[in-house]
DNA sequence: TATACTGTACTATCACAACTAATACACATA
DNA sequence: TATGTGTATTAGTTGTGATAGTACAGTATA
């Protein structure tokens, strides 16, 4: 289901955590499927379940998924998380362009750049 | 000169560094202009020479100062530097981006977010 | 009820990075 | 020569990420 990158410098959790939530606001995974238990994914990508766990609590944290003790991890809606994620790119974009401006650049040097791609 | 943010988690080094890329960047200090020593910004900013000493270093690596031994660390010629600089935040903004992409953003949904603001 | 799944909690240990601390050495210059 | 530079080295502290092992509690089902 997911692929770990070890050249990554990223700690193992913090990746687990960023492939679900792509795959939550994708909806390649959909409200109220189970995920993976802890140990079997665990196993899957041959690291300790703690590490796991670790991730699992802070999809919960961030309410990505929901626990219920004794059966397993489950999707959360996610209509609001996306609409959430697609506000924070934008801000991430604002700060990038803040940044430039310090260093002379205008909203055209951004905007052309992206009007040059390919759609 | 610069200050230090303790609430941020990155590295003291690395913070030293982005501040004096930005101040090169920006023209605040000037090709051959001398850096702080060593140990006077340690004492500045209360924290180690050695860290200081490593923020120098990878300065130098990037090709911001260059180093003459036994006299201090001086400024080197920035003007490529800014330019490299300004195609890196425009590529940074291009994998934000790509991120908003796969969620189902467009290249509008960016541009109108710099377009409402102000200049 | 017994078994086998779930998640959760805790402790111990290892490795590594960031940082501090102290010291020593080499170079430049007034 | 004295003082201020950068550089190098070694040692120790702290915090984080990860592993390892164990134990416990809730759920489901044969």
């Amino acid at each position: 289901m997911i692929i770990l990158d070890y050249k990554d410098t990223r700690p193992i959790y913090e990746q687990v955590v960023e492939k679900f939530k792509l795959l939550i606001l994708k909806g390649v995974i959909q409200k109220d499927e189970q995920m993976p238990s802890v140990r079997s994914l665990a196993v899957e990508l041959s690291i300790n379940p703690n590490t796991i766990q670790k991730a699992y609590a802070e999809l919960e944290r961030q309410g990505y998924i929901y626990t219920v003790k004794g059966r397993g991890n489950f999707i959360s809606d996610s209509k609001n998380l996306l609409d959430e994620r697609k506000e924070e790119l934008k801000n991430r974009m604002v700060l990038l362009y803040k940044e430039g401006k310090e260093l002379g650049m205008t909203k055209a040097d951004f905007i052309g750049r992206l009007q040059e791609m390919e759609e």
